[in-house]
DNA sequence: CGGTATCCTGCTGGATACTG
DNA sequence: CAGTATCCAGCAGGATACCG
C-alpha cells in the first residue's frame, strides 16, 4: 500500500459517505435534467415516496446541493434548482448510468442465449 | 420526461442497487489494485470489520465479482482476484475517486479562509 | 491466516394518512 | 401543490469472541 493509495480509498470512501442511501443521485440527476417542481422530480423517480423525498430534499438544502425559492408572484411556486455542487456529481452519475445501460445489455444477451 | 430519460434513471437505480452499501466499492477497488489476500485487502480498507469484508466476498463470489481460489501448494493459500466484470466499474471508482479528492481540497480551502 | 458465530443497535426507508 | 406526522419493520453493519 502507497501513501497515494490510502488517499484514493479514502477519497472513495467520504463520496460514498455523501451519496449514501438509495435517494440522493437520482435526485440529483432529476434536477440537473431539468426537473425543479416537487411533484416533477417525484414523478420522475420510480419508487420514492413523499416523505423521502422531502426528508433529502431539506437535507440536500442544508448541504447546499439544491437551491429551494419560493416564488411569490401571483400564487406561490416552490421551486428547487441545481448548484454548481451538485453538477459536479455529473460525471459520477454518467458513469453509473454507463454501467447500468451495459449490465442490462449484458443481461439481456444471456437470457438470449438461454 | 423523455423515454430515454427513464431509461436513465433506471439504469442509474440499477447501478446503485449493485453497489449498495458502504463497502463493495472499496472492496472493488482494493482488489483491482492488486490487493489479493484477506488480510490485504482488510488493511487497505479503514474500518471494515472481517466479518462484513467476509459477507461482502461470499456475495461478491456469487455474483461473479471476484474469484477466490485455494492454492495449495506447500500450504493452503487462498487468494482474491478481480474479474472482468469486477473492472467494469473502474471508470466509476475513478470519477468518485476524483470527486472525493476535490471535495477535500475545496474543504481544506473554505476552512484557511475562516 | 482466513475466517465464523453471536448478539445487538440504529437508521433507512416503506405505508398510510393528513394539512395549509 | 408541497409537503408533515406517525408508526413500524428490516437489515446493514458494529463489537466482540472464538475456530481450524
Amino acid at each position: 500500500m502507497q501513501r497515494n493509495q490510502k488517499e484514493e480509498v479514502q477519497a472513495l470512501q467520504d463520496t460514498i459517505y455523501v451519496l449514501g442511501g438509495k435517494w440522493k443521485l437520482p435526485i440529483i440527476n432529476s434536477i440537473c435534467n431539468g426537473n425543479h417542481r416537487f411533484k416533477e422530480i417525484q414523478q420522475s423517480i420510480p419508487g420514492i415516496t413523499s416523505r423521502m423525498l422531502s426528508k433529502e430534499l431539506k437535507d440536500m438544502e442544508m448541504n447546499n446541493l439544491v437551491k429551494r425559492t419560493e416564488d411569490r408572484d401571483a400564487e406561490i411556486v416552490i421551486i428547487y434548482e441545481s448548484t454548481d455542487y451538485c453538477r459536479s456529481f455529473g460525471p459520477i452519475i454518467s458513469e453509473m448510468i454507463n454501467w447500468g445501460k451495459s449490465h442490462r445489455e449484458h443481461i439481456k444477451k444471456q437470457k438470449e442465449k438461454a
